[in-house]
DNA sequence: TTCTATTTGTTCGTATGTATG
DNA sequence: ACATACATACGAACAAATAGA
């Protein structure tokens, strides 16, 4: 690096700084949606730094939705996203730690369990292994009404994360990566209604058979190794799922 | 442009052209899941260019979540996204045009409406203002069964794409954005259980109150207009939804 | 309509920092 | 310690879209 100005040493990219900077602005309501941002040349002057490194930055503005930048015209400000209710909003996972921290979880269960068929073929792995199964409910903090009740799988070698879980606030995929250096490369989401298990219909005090939205979540590493697997039931009424889907730049064709 | 080699007119940046090559042989499998691609450097040889243009295709890549780059290491393979069946997957826009190919919509009823107040305050405009209402429901292209009921508003002004919309097979904001060059900018989604009002259940031949996926897609344009809103119900036990959140850059908090 | 200035998009070159093995 | 490979950063130039004269 060029230099890092003031700091130097510790891993604070300087378009990193910039993007937390203008989210900031945003955030304050500076610059108002459908209005544009500062040129990329005024940015330029007012952060001291290479139009690299404000196109950097900007792209990181554009991942989360937050603008939108059009050739001979400018760099469009849009609305921030929704706040949520009792709603949670998260299109990247660290909005998934950050609907964690607006609940709290109860461990109901942990138990050691051995694949049988229709287990080793969801979870992908073959019988005989074992694996961890663990029972949870999560509820929200402000009036403590129950969103949802899960059941979640994990790898026996994720042992001593397991064992943490009741002692911390984080979401477990979050503590096997402290712990393991495990990098959870992608989640993939699935969203569907189904009919409330008797397990599930007790934690959220409705009857058996009642429709709740069902989500099951599969964290994969970055060799493409699945090391969880969760299934939640969500209160219907008092759960939604908002997300938002940005225009992404597209190769034409695929 | 230096030169854009042998097309040299048309708009077709070489990042573009270099990313969707790798896109097509990460689909016939030339590269495994788990392992790395070629190095930034050997990229550069083989497409004739600078690493910087390289790297601006493996960025696409990634916001794609077919590769994850590693300082020291590599660019990683990571599984390619599942295929849908009686689902959806889509996190672009682009996806979700493909959804509606594989099925076909039927226009059920088409009308001009005046708002009322809840109309007025759902769609985020003034009392009194007229808007298109438009019924549609979805079948499957394969077997004929219906997926989704739903119920569309779009501003009166959008008159000549509403006329259209029978005769083609494309969603309606696709056809706006071709016929007005309305840039839609991002969808903001729900996803929450409902019960099916008179009309879906008949639409979905299940019965009145039954539980359905509820999907409201609001349609925002680059100044933050909110120019269609659509409600869909879709038919449970046949309909999931499927996403997968990728990785992203943070800029540590926010 | 045409021309021009502005603004973002693309592409090259170069150099150094930092994590991995 | 060393080589490798990605990350960050600066500089420069031209292309293409937009908006306004």
């Amino acid at each position: 690096m060029r230099s890092n100005g003031v700091r130097g040493v510790l891993p604070n990219p300087k378009h990193a700084q910039i993007s937390r900077n203008l989210i900031a602005d945003l955030k304050r309501g500076k610059f108002a949606p459908g209005e544009l941002l500062p040129t990329e040349a005024i940015l330029q002057k007012r952060f001291n730094c290479s139009r690299h490194t404000i196109r950097v930055a900007l792209r990181t503005l554009y991942e989360r939705g937050l603008v939108i930048s059009k050739q001979g015209k400018g760099t469009i400000v849009q609305k921030l996203p929704k706040q949520p209710l009792y709603q949670s909003t998260f299109s990247t996972l660290q909005s998934l730690v950050q609907y964690a921290k607006t609940t709290s979880r109860t461990v109901l269960t942990t138990n050691l369990v051995l694949l049988n068929e229709s287990l080793s073929h969801w979870l992908n792995c073959p019988q005989g292994y074992k694996w961890w199964k663990i029972r949870t409910k999560r509820q929200q903090k402000s009036d403590g009404t129950v969103v949802a009740s899960s059941t979640i799988y994990v790898p026996r070698y994720f042992e001593s994360a397991v064992s943490k879980l009741t002692k911390s606030a984080l979401p477990l995929f979050s503590i096997m990566q402290k712990e393991y250096l495990h990098e959870i490369a992608r989640v993939e989401q699935t969203f569907s209604v189904a009919y409330a298990t008797e397990e599930e219909a007790s934690d959220l005090n409705v009857k058996q058979g009642t429709a709740v939205m069902a989500i099951e979540r599969r964290f994969i590493d970055e060799r493409g190794g699945l090391i969880e697997v969760a299934r939640s039931a969500h209160q219907p009424e008092y759960f939604e799922y908002h997300m938002t889907l940005n225009q992404i730049t597209d190769p034409d064709n695929c």
